[in-house]
DNA sequence: ATCCAGGTTATGT
DNA sequence: ACATAACATGGA
């Protein structure tokens, strides 16, 4: 068995019938990375649990201070999957005191110590961000689970009801856009979703290529798909391509600045830049954390 | 009823 | 290069 790799890792691997616990972490806290809006492909169990969805794979996973649990998975794939997935190799004690300097963060990293990026794949990040354009998390997620049911795969049954798979890009690639407009209430986006299945399927867009591209250059290639601006352009390279200097700006990232920060009337653009002069590599997690904030403080924002 | 939601696109200056 | 309307849909 692969207990070399947790060893290593420098935590306790405590393995009992149903359930794995991986002990002595830090800064980990699954409700808020589930909440925080950059991963939509789960769902709260009654029992605390998040069962959650990752390349074609599903668990359970709930966190208690220093500890994760997880249900409905092995260490195998803890490993190879979730491990990778929640970055647990990234020292984020680290990105926490590169951002200390600024009094806003700093609060807002009070109020949310265990938050992390995702390391999602860029077809899950691509397709959960062309969904969200003018759209709200709420819809967003009701529109995933009823696209999976329809044309996912089923994995199993669990927490007693039926689980199923986001679509792949070939399965996606096929279907009739007005029918998933009908059957997942994905509004006009039915076309950029589909579009996207096909770009992908006819070769159209290469994640390899995309991959080997600098920000730059990624930044422009997404951008030529269907439905991808510059926000959502940042919000896949963040998510998806592990750029974590990446600074999308939605309306609630847009009003926190324009309050915290000398930006009134200033443009996307202009506000980018900024952001990026200031926070530097860790842009995409400042951002993670000032949208928590800002959706948590309504009032502190014009 | 009007506005808003993790915006993008097409069109006009 | 910047400004504005249209775009589906559900909740406040």
């Amino acid at each position: 068995m692969g207990g070399d790799f947790f060893q290593r890792a420098g935590v306790d691997v405590i393995s009992k019938r149903e359930e794995i616990i991986i002990q002595g972490l830090s800064h980990i806290d699954i409700r808020v990375i589930m909440e925080s809006g950059q991963f939509h492909l789960w769902e709260e169990e009654e029992d605390g649990f998040f069962l959650v969805e990752h390349e074609g794979k599903l668990c359970a996973i709930k966190s208690e201070e220093d500890r994760l649990i997880f249900q409905l998975t092995d260490l195998e794939e803890i490993e190879k999957i979730w491990w990778p997935w929640l970055d647990l190799d990234t020292d984020y004690g680290k990105i926490q005191e590169a951002l200390r300097f600024d009094p806003h963060l700093q609060e807002a990293m009070e109020e949310s110590p265990g938050l992390r990026i995702l390391r999602q794949s860029p077809y899950e990040a691509s397709s959960q961000f062309i969904m969200s354009s003018n759209n709200n998390m709420k819809r967003m997620k009701k529109s995933f689970r009823a696209m999976s049911q329809e044309y996912g795969t089923y994995l199993g049954e669990y927490y007693g009801q039926d689980r199923y798979s986001l679509p792949g890009s070939a399965k996606l690639a096929k279907i009739d856009p007005q029918d998933l407009r009908e059957k997942a209430g994905v509004g006009y986006r039915d076309r950029a979703l589909v579009q996207w299945g096909k770009d992908l399927v006819e070769g159209n867009f290469s994640i390899d290529k995309a991959e080997a591209s600098d920000d730059d250059a990624l930044f422009l290639y997404l951008q030529e798909l269907r439905g991808v601006g510059p926000k959502v352009a940042q919000c896949i390279m963040l998510y998806g391509y592990y750029r974590m200097s990446a600074f999308p700006i939605d309306t609630w990232v847009k009003k926190i600045m324009t309050s915290l920060y000398p930006l009134e009337g200033k443009s996307n653009k202009e506000i980018s830049v900024y952001a990026k002069e200031r926070f530097g590599p860790f842009a995409g997690f400042a951002q993670q954390l000032l949208f928590i904030y800002a959706r948590a403080h309504p009032e502190e924002i014009s």
